[in-house]
RNA sequence: CUGCUCGUUU
């Protein structure tokens, strides 16, 4: 069942719910029974492709095969209301779950706490943080993370610095996402000094930048017209052992787009293909437009249709 | 074996 479950996963994953209902069909005749995991993994999926409504359904279904929902599968659909800002739906859920007899988690709190940050309602993200308290559930890294998040976006820095502060004092420590958090912040201010200076405290803290590091410091050099600082540090980690992503790829095409380097640009789209990396909507937006702004309208044609012929989706 | 927080284009 375990090893049916991972499958499972990977297909709901890509999307491919019609092969991973195909897969619990095999999984029973071959007399393995889909246990609680296997319906939380469909319902995940479903959740995570913003597909409520499916993952309604299995919900329904596992509770007539006498199954029962669990803070995992309670967890996928309220985060998945919250991601969709259907806020109220998802507190419905976490009532729900307690009228169940089951006992909310932190990892189901700071769904809806993230929820209401990205709402922009601080007054409530911070509300369902003293509810949990409340309730004797602890706030985790997590919980602290995303209310940084939101109060370092909004430019709540003396706040944000606050509650960094009531954390550490807890004895949580500002781990890879924190910094992410800091150090993007920084990037999207255009603050590169301070970008900088605090990777060099994450790594004297210990902790390893991650894709994401790269891909907020690429941003920020490029947009601060320093490609060749950006490109270059995209080379050294890479070279040191990072397995660039398709975001962080995105980032160096968009970079080379921006500082009218088109040559470059479809250069790393060569890269990308090197490394099979797919290129996505995204990648052929930034090329399209990059292209188009320095004129070379034919070639930005040439990539449309290339992009319909790898069935990506044009917006 | 499954759920929460950070990065790219418009």
């Amino acid at each position: 069942t375990h090893t049916f479950n991972i499958m499972i996963n990977v297909l709901c994953k890509e999307g491919k719910f019609k092969k991973a209902m195909e897969f619990v069909g095999v999984m029973e005749i071959s007399g393995f029974k889909p246990n609680v995991v296997t319906y939380n993994t469909i319902i995940n999926g479903y959740c995570s492709k913003g597909k409520i409504e499916n993952a309604r359904r299995i919900f329904g279904e596992m509770k007539v095969r006498g199954i029962y929902p669990d803070s995992y599968t309670y967890g996928s659909i309220i985060n998945g209301l919250c991601k969709e800002g259907r806020l109220d739906e998802g507190v419905e859920f976490l009532d729900k779950m307690v009228e169940n007899g089951l006992v909310p988690t932190a990892v189901n709190f700071n769904a809806l706490i993230d929820g209401f940050c990205n709402k922009g309602d601080l007054e409530k993200a911070f509300g369902y943080r003293d509810e949990m308290v409340k309730r004797g559930v602890a706030p985790t890294l997590s919980t602290y993370n995303v209310l940084i998040h939101s109060l370092f976006m909004e430019g709540k820095d003396g706040t944000a610095d606050s509650l960094i502060k009531e954390m550490e004092g807890k004895g949580m420590k500002k781990d890879d996402v924190t910094y992410n958090i800091l150090i993007n912040g920084y990037c999207q201010s255009g603050n590169v000094k301070k970008a900088f200076e605090l990777l060099d405290e994450m790594l004297v803290e210990g902790i390893q930048p991650t894709r994401v590091t790269y891909t907020s410091l690429i941003y920020v050099l490029s947009k601060s017209r320093r490609m060749k600082e950006a490109a270059d540090l995209f080379e050294k980690v890479t070279r040191n052992g990072v397995t660039p992503d398709l975001v962080m790829f995105n980032a160096l095409i968009n970079g080379h787009c921006v500082n009218g380097n088109m040559e470059q640009a479809l250069s790393v789209l060569k890269e990308m293909g090197r490394r099979k990396v797919r290129p996505d909507e995204v990648t052929y937006n930034t090329l399209m437009q990059g292209l188009c702004r320095d004129g070379k309208v034919e070639e930005a044609r040439r990539l449309l249709d290339e992009m319909k012929e790898k069935g990506i989706s044009p917006d």
